[in-house]
DNA sequence: TTGACGGGTAAACAAGCGTCTACTAACTTC
DNA sequence: GAAGTTAGTAGACGCTTGTTTACCCGTCAA
């Protein structure tokens, strides 16, 4: 027997943002259809568009409610390489990026997503990556490291657990942490 | 008036076969159409599932047509940190890696050619370049070098001709060789 | 009680995709 | 010259996509 649904927009809204943040998240933005999304988040599909447009702009107001680069730089710059390296190891394991770092790994070269991908990029990752590191060439190292961590990311889809996390966590951890001093040394 | 048309099995196979290296060089697997194909062949669209089959064995075709990573490994291996540095500037600076590199930064994430691009970059690109590291981890190594690789194609076609290279070409080398050397160090 | 507002729903829409079928016409073989 | 083989063609097929339309029906003010 069909419940009785509750007539309530801001949840609905808010179901909805939370099944295409989680499913972006993991799928990437082609690999996300909006059937998928209304089935995820137990709505009807003519809501999505109703609430959020087209699914170009639910993506960016996805993207948008993300914070910064989650945690990870709020940290002595001593300390960033290793901090870096333990959440490429640790947390793409997982693939538990964000989405923006998923829609690095998982859907560049989509057109219709490009614009919205270039910024946030910029403004969640490389700018507040570059204001962490002293001295010139701050945004060629910060570029640097976000690239290594976003190839990271695409290997790690390709081969699952394989390869990056193969041998003990703690060899993969310390070549990592050489790398990325390696971005950052002035 | 219509050109009268050859009957040219072999070289209508090798004009889609070219048309299609270049286009999913160029754009990824995804934004490939074979309408597309069969318009910069020249070929009409029904012959390309003839020769070839699927989209994705015209795909996986193209990807064995390609030998291993285009001779930038053959090198000492003194040198191998420079000329990836190089390589990475120069090469990726108009986007110009092969369709295997293309397929790791513009169409990762598409189930239906995941187990291609898979193979075809172990064998291509992660074991020979492991099989020129002594030293043990040398999977570990490759795997570090050819994500940033990977990591710096993708944010060289979301950005352009921006960050990776507005500063001087020689400090990018420079900065490069030393994050590949931080790859390969023992 | 009535009437409008608005959240929710089902069904259809147009466009694009990969793929396939039926046919034409050129070359080869006897 | 007739018959057969085969490269090439035009068009449609079935499916999926994002998006939109037309319609329900609970809620609440008058």
């Amino acid at each position: 027997m069909d419940e009785v649904r509750h007539r309530d927009r801001e949840g609905t809204r808010r179901r909805i943002l939370d099944a295409a943040c989680r499913l972006f998240a993991e799928l990437g933005y082609e690999q996300v259809t909006m059937r998928l999304i209304s089935a995820e988040a137990d709505a009807n599909i003519a809501l999505i568009n109703r609430y959020f447009g087209t699914k170009r702009e639910l993506f960016a107001e996805v993207l948008a409610a993300q914070g910064r680069f989650p945690g990870v730089l709020e940290v002595p710059e001593e300390e960033l390489p290793r901090r870096l390296a333990e959440y490429v190891a640790d947390k793409l394991r997982s693939n538990q990026g964000g989405p923006v770092l998923t829609a690095l790994t998982r859907s560049p070269g989509c057109p219709e997503i490009h614009e919205i991908i270039k910024d946030r990029v910029r403004s969640a990752i490389l700018e507040p990556m570059a204001a962490r590191l002293p001295g010139p060439d701050a945004l060629l190292r910060a570029t640097a490291a976000t690239a290594l961590i976003t190839g990271a990311g695409t290997l790690r889809q390709l081969y699952g657990s394989g390869a990056l996390d193969s041998p003990d966590r703690e060899a993969v951890v310390e070549r990592l942490t050489r790398v990325f001093e390696a971005c950052f040394a002035p």
